[in-house]
DNA sequence: TAGTGGTCTAGACCACATA
DNA sequence: ATGTGGTCTAGACCACTAT
């Protein structure tokens, strides 16, 4: 009773993630239970339990049992190499986060960018430099552009009460990423923005975003070498070792 | 019917793990197929199904329909932000890699070593350090230490043609990894290894690996912040889009 | 008490490989 | 022809949560 030869579980799948993609699911909504896909769909329920457990397992719904099942919020940990929220991961080390925006508005899309999001050069972009504090001291100059189609609100919002990266997230789940990490010496603008002594390196972070399947942001984020690093942490499911999920995130001190 | 209230498809993935983390299954031998399974642990198919497929999906196990189960081999580049054997990353961009031993030999743990081996200050380990080079030009400088009664054959080996990691890899499946990426300033002797302009940064990666469930082996690796970057790409399972599964690599140039 | 997820069973049909 | 994995069903029992 293959609808295409397309396995009904995987069905069932792609149609819930759809919901989620188009907004018609938004994150913490409820999802159809097993038993609800059983009559409306008319599959076992063993095929919905597959369903529901995969997409689980892939991080895109919550289970809570004798609860439901429930679309997740928090793509933020779970993703690789995807550095938190940089306010998260501040506030998870028990550290203040303040951030100080040093440009917003619109700018024209330089040649990198413009290839980084596959636009012409010159087209305009919405863009903002932000410096990242934790306890008062400067972490990350976070230096973004966006695709006006894509947020129009994006230079209203009060970016030193919510970073860029999570009103992104907010208005719609970012499906796909791509950093390039590299060690640099920062140009004099950078070095003094983040307060950096003469010769410190910086840990240096490119990333493009991807949402309905375009990239629809480029951001260059700067650290100091001195006070930041990245991290991460691989053990096979199943293991139950120190922390036993891939995670990355931000570490400061020394 | 449970033996410890722990399922029995949680059960039989621990057996089979625990066969290939011994030895006693290795890589590319046959794992029982579900039938056998079914005949010799008495659980119904579908649990058997279960357990195996699980297996698949976290990267212990591959499936052929027809054919059978097998033990993977390549833990390489499925693994999240750990850079892959820096030979096979060289050669996949059709360069090549050659290496140059600086040093082969025991060393005493210094407090570093110590710390992240858990193991006493001063205790004896299996030292090298090696340069990497990609077409002639040296990308990485390997600093590696392990333990002795881990890979007692260790220093036998020519590392001009095979790395520590891979003859690591190859005595026994690592299990467990955690890196840490910073942006530093090499001191002169790495800095003169990797024949690095004054000023330049070093994007250093310090990473631990575990193998019956104890780190097992502690390396600094340094890179020439010209000559490398780290990449990482994300996509969620179902997404067809450039490159759909997480990998991370070494890129070089620029 | 009713609904949820978590697990398990004992069958079944299929496409595909090997021999 | 046999064995393999891939999928699916229609039941079942359980622990848990909510009302």
């Amino acid at each position: 009773m293959n609808t295409a030869t397309t396995p009904r579980y995987r069905q069932l799948k792609e149609m819930i993630i759809g919901r989620i993609s188009t907004g018609d699911l938004r994150p913490l909504d409820r999802v159809p239970s097993e038993n609800e896909l059983v009559h409306s769909t008319g599959v076992s329920r063993m095929t919905a339990n597959r369903a529901l457990r995969e997409l689980n397992d892939e991080g895109y719904v919550e289970r809570v049992a004798g609860v439901g099942t429930f679309v997740a919020d928090f793509k933020a940990d779970s993703h690789v190499l995807e550095v938190r929220n940089i306010a998260d991961e501040v506030a998870r080390r028990g550290h203040k986060h303040s951030a100080t925006v040093l440009y917003c508005g619109e700018s024209s899309a330089g040649s990198n960018a413009a290839t980084a999001l596959q636009i012409e050069t010159d087209a305009p972009l919405l863009h903002v430099r932000i410096v990242h504090h934790e306890s008062s001291i400067p972490i990350q100059l976070e230096d973004r552009f966006v695709l006006p189609d894509f947020a129009p609100q994006f230079l209203q919002q009060d970016f030193s009460a919510i970073t860029p990266s999570a009103y992104l997230s907010s208005i719609s789940p970012l499906q796909e990423a791509e950093h390039v990490v590299r060690a640099t010496l920062p140009d004099v603008t950078t070095r003094r923005a983040l307060q950096m002594a003469k010769n410190e390196p910086c840990l240096t972070v490119t990333r493009r975003t991807w949402a309905h399947g375009r990239p629809v942001s480029f951001a260059r984020l700067y650290h100091p070498g001195s006070r930041f690093e990245l991290s991460g942490h691989y053990a096979p499911p199943g293991t139950a070792s120190s922390g036993d999920r891939t995670s990355s995130g931000v570490l400061t001190n020394e």
